[in-house]
RNA sequence: GCGGGUGUGGUGGAAUUGGUAGACACGCCAGACUUAGGAUCUGGUGCCGUAAGGUGUGGGGGUUCGAGUCCCUUCACCCGCACCA
């Protein structure tokens, strides 16, 4: 009668994967739910005990829903290009692709341990290239494509170049940048070159001259959310900033569609909001300033608080700006030199860095104020970002912090047109609240006010228009990498084509190393068959390079996210050879119902799907706006560090408890090298890390003692609990149960074996209901009321709890269940049939035997969930806190039936109740109904 | 600095609508049992107190018959963004 989970996990594990029982069906007329983990990277360390804790959420939900009667795809895939495959590379010259194979099988079978029902038969690779040949497929669409303003949709290239031969770019709202308007006589006489640089101007994916951060170390550009305190996020580099023509997605376009997109999803608040605030929505106006003596130019700026305008007394420019040159006197020419040579040098980290001490130069410009023709000095400085906006700001000391700063250190004038606050000579005022003062048109209004009367003017003057603005910056896509998606593009002449459509994939070649070349070029160079063949349509040897008919390719990769932009797409139809997908299948499957994975895709991952997802949806190949309805994150699991202290310029290393005044480095230490608790086995550590061999170890009583703390649990901070050791030890099904009674799904939790022994418990006192004597064995007879009592109040708060992930609440009702049952005796097949059914989503091996042993013949997985009765939810007796001044002071039983009077009077008959009230009288009761009574005094 | 989140026993946590705070589990204490099994069973366990009782959900204040839950204020920690005009 023993609970064998070793002999019953392997048994259901192989029948599951041979019978494919949860292959997701691709017609069917049951109703769909798609349920999506984040797929992994296959890194070699394999997967720890934090990486579970998303998967068995979800694979609670799909069992569920299958149980549920609902057509389940839950599938699971590889994201298999990406850095530490290519460092591996470069260091053993061995291809990414082996690297990969091995490390996706120890996925697979750890995976496949915990006994997660995926369907496999859909199992995806972002490297095989079946599947880049459609991310270079929707990389040509977006190349092929440009954005409608008009309509708000993405439109053919084809399109556009009809529109021009009509009517040229007079009339069309396009996405790009501003362009020399021409008519349509013109566009048919600009030559196949002039015409292919406009075209670019409009394209989706398009080529641009931008600022990159460049990270020497990692020999390639990295985009904003892989950069963290100016570092690269992996591995810590110094990135520079650094001017490279790259090609970039215009998510920019999207900005308005991903903002309010996220009105219609369920997502937790805070990712929401992440993402609210990484599009940056701000609302203003931009204005024009002319300039002294130079009628032909404007400074253009950008502002949020048009309101202020009569508080202007100086402009300042960002060190890139286009006008720098043109306007700067010969005076000071000289200053401005130099101080734009030094702030190019400073890095992005430096400029950070010092937020306090505003530098720049005035550049001996004047603008003229559009209301007041007063002059204002032009600055240039590099506290104003090129990037934003304009690129150039009206300083408005009075009512901006930086403004002030800027006009305290230049000694500029400071002029308050906000009443309100202290003294704005001291302190600036940026508070949105207050009446406009010394403003002209605007006086006596409030801000609100103000700023919309402010626009009004601006643009009936035609000084300006109302302008919403975005944070969010185009995404640069290429990367001077080798392990990434060929970019299928070839160049004529400079100028940028697509392959045709039909000779995808272009296929990532084979070279001899994995490095840039001597010349800092992408390791794509080094191919020697990189070229192509208009003509033939093929890729042929470089050699035959001629610019008549052979072109050179491009020679830098996709990111890491072009590849799990899409992807949950793909499952849907992951055979399809004739297109991205079919679309019937789309229609059937549409999006994913939920979705399981981190919160740290915030900003990249999650972002960049919605928008592939939303460009799709224009080009007709989906038909829904967002792919993720609904969306929960995982919490992270924390590990239990351990460190030894070295002391400062030596090779000494000293135990914890007998550190003093030293200075000591804290280094971190395998957490398997530690022995009783935080001792730490020198022996095992000289094995692990030789060059300790000869290090000296201060002890305590021959014993050495590290220090430990609590933080992420990952491979670089030796901390790492893999699940396959606990699995050994208690099996698959109490893994599952234990990581999801830790707690909320969505809460950051340090990890701890603590009480896993408790669920192991559970499971095999679960297991001991269904025996009697040794023997397997259950009554058929009806069950007590009681018991009946047990499952259905069960079963309700199951089905509460599931559709919230409130599973370890629903690991507890079990438990106190079984305790129940158990204390009763009950061996009831009707009773504890249902049971293994709503206990089969959360400890499947275990239900799936039970119910073999029940008698039946098909899996557990497709047993319907029972329903509960409320009739076995009533209570006869209900016990009432009697309270006094709601402190509770007794406790009394009542048959719920009886009505408020006879409760009253029976309460008030009760000694107990003489002896709290003493000599003071009632003032009134409170009675609710099966809930409490209390007595006011 | 801005935005979001979290604070409950020795520990993980529960309390879904303002209604018995600490469910369930770990740990600990006491006991029973013995085919010595990662056993099982019984009882106890927030804190102070022998007890009556008092006290208690980061701190302070408020609303309410009644607050972990609502409001104000404050502190600590975590996450995201950060010269965004």
């Amino acid at each position: 009668m023993n609970y064998l989970f070793r002999e019953i996990e392997k048994r259901w594990q192989k029948y599951w994967k041979s019978s494919q029982i949860f292959k997701g069906e691709t017609h069917s007329k049951k109703p769909k739910c798609y349920v999506l983990d984040m797929f992994p990277y296959p890194s070699g360390a394999g997967l720890h005990v934090g990486h579970p804790l998303g998967y068995i959420a979800s694979d609670i939900y799909a069992r569920y829903q299958r149980s549920q009667g609902y057509n389940v795809l839950h599938p699971m895939g590889f994201d298999s290009f990406g850095l530490p495959a290519e460092q591996y590379a470069i260091q053993t010259g061995q291809h990414p692709n082996v690297t990969n194979e091995t490390n996706i099988q120890r996925y697979k079978e750890q995976l496949e341990e915990l006994g997660f029902s995926f369907d496999w038969s859909r199992e995806l690779r972002t490297s095989d290239p079946s599947y880049y040949r459609w991310t270079q497929w929707i990389f040509l669409q977006l190349f092929n494509s440009w954005y409608d303003q008009s309509l708000s949709k993405a439109r053919s290239i084809d399109e556009i170049i009809k529109i021009f031969e009509k009517q040229g770019n007079l009339k069309i709202k396009a996405s790009g940048d501003k362009i020399e308007p021409f008519n349509a006589d013109q566009w048919s006489g600009f030559p196949w070159k002039r015409k292919n640089e406009i075209l670019q101007n409009y394209r989706l994916a398009f080529r641009s001259e931008t600022i990159v951060n460049w990270c020497p170390a990692l020999g390639t550009i990295l985009s904003n959310d892989e950069i963290k305190e100016g570092k690269s996020e992996r591995g810590g580099h110094t990135v520079y900033q650094k001017k490279m023509t790259q090609w970039s997605m215009r998510i920019t376009t999207y900005a308005e569609r991903l903002l309010k997109g996220l009105d219609q999803i369920q997502w937790p608040e805070a990712l929401k909001e992440t993402q609210r605030n990484w599009i940056g929505k701000s609302f203003g106006a931009k204005i024009s300033f002319s300039i002294l003596d130079k009628p032909s130019l404007n400074i253009e700026v950008f502002t949020t608080r048009p309101d202020t305008i009569f508080g202007v007394s100086f402009m300042v420019l960002a060190p890139e700006h286009s006008l720098i040159g043109e306007i700067s006197t010969s005076e000071e020419k000289k200053s401005v030199e130099e101080y734009l040579q030094a702030s190019k040098k400073r890095s992005e980290r430096e400029r950070l860095a010092d937020t306090k001490s505003l530098s720049g130069v005035f550049i001996g410009a004047y603008a003229l104020h559009p209301f007041t023709k007063e002059k204002l000095p032009v600055y240039v400085s590099d506290y104003i970002l090129a990037g934003y906006g304009t690129g150039a700001v009206m300083a408005v000391p009075a009512h901006d912090e930086r403004d002030h700063r800027f006009a305290k250190k230049f000694e500029l004038k400071i002029k308050r047109v906000i009443h309100g606050g202290d003294d704005v000579q001291k302190q600036a005022y940026e508070a949105k609240e207050g009446q406009c003062i010394h403003s002209d048109f605007l006086n006596g209004l409030n801000v609100k006010e103000a700023i919309l009367k402010a626009i009004e003017k601006i643009e009936e003057k035609k000084l300006g228009q109302r302008m919403i603005n975005y944070r969010l910056r185009d995404a640069v896509f290429s990367r001077q990498r080798y392990w990434g998606e060929p970019i299928p593009i070839y160049y004529k002449k400079g100028i940028a084509l697509g392959i045709p459509q039909e000779n995808l994939p272009l296929c990532l070649p084979d070279i001899d190393k994995y490095l840039p070349t001597e010349k800092g070029e992408p390791p794509l160079q080094r191919a020697a068959y990189w070229a192509w063949d208009e003509k033939g349509q093929k890729i042929v040897s470089n050699e035959l390079i001629d610019d008549k008919n052979v072109f050179p390719l491009e020679t830098s990769t996709m990111p890491g996210w072009a590849g799990s932009s899409w992807y949950f797409l793909r499952y849907m139809d992951p055979e399809n050879k004739d297109a991205l997908i079919n679309s019937k299948v789309e229609a059937y499957w549409q999006n994913v119902d939920l979705y399981v994975g981190g919160s740290e895709h915030a900003t990249g991952h999650l972002l960049y799907s919605r928008f592939w997802h939303k460009f799709l949806k224009d080009q007709g190949y989906v038909s829904t706006e967002e792919p993720f309805k609904k969306l929960i994150n995982q919490g992270m699991i924390l590990g239990d560090s351990a460190f030894i202290a070295r002391l400062e310029k030596s090779q000494d290393f000293i135990s914890v408890d007998l550190i003093k005044d030293q200075k000591t480095q804290q280094i971190h230490v395998d957490i398997h090298l530690l022995k009783n608790g935080n001792e730490l086995d020198i022996e095992k550590l000289k094995e692990w890390r030789p060059e300790y061999a000869q290090a000296k170890f201060i002890m305590k009583d021959g014993k050495f003692f590290c220090k430990r703390k609590v933080e992420k649990m990952s491979k670089s901070k030796y901390n790492v609990i893999n699940p396959d050791e606990i699995c050994k030890q208690y099996g698959a099904d109490t893994l599952r149960m234990y990581e999801m009674f830790l707690g909320p799904i969505d809460q950051t939790k340090p990890w701890n074996i603590r009480g896993i022994s408790g669920i192991h418990q559970f499971l095999r006192k679960f297991w001991r209901l269904f025996y009697t004597k040794e023997r397997f064995y259950v009554e058929s007879t009806p069950p007590s009321y009681e018991a009946l009592k047990i499952l259905h109040r069960t079963v309700k708060k199951i089905k509460e709890d599931i559709p919230r992930f409130s599973f370890n609440t629903s690991i507890s009702a079990f438990m106190i269940a079984v305790n129940e049952l158990n204390a009763i005796k009950c061996n009831n097949r009707e009773v504890l049939e249902p049971l293994v059914i709503i206990i089969a989503p959360f400890a499947p091996h275990i239900a799936e035997e039970l119910w073999m042993r029940l008698g039946h013949k098909n899996s557990v997985s497709f047993a319907p969930i029972p329903e509960y009765n409320e009739r076995y939810l009533m209570e006869e007796m209900i016990e009432y806190p009697i309270m006094f001044n709601g402190k509770l002071r007794f406790k009394m039983n009542f048959p719920s039936e009886i009505d408020e009077e006879n409760i009253k009077k029976t309460i008030l008959k009760h000694p107990q109740t003489e002896k709290y009230l003493g000599k003071r009288n009632i003032i009134k009761i409170i009675f609710i109904s099966k809930k409490i009574v209390n007595i006011v005094l």
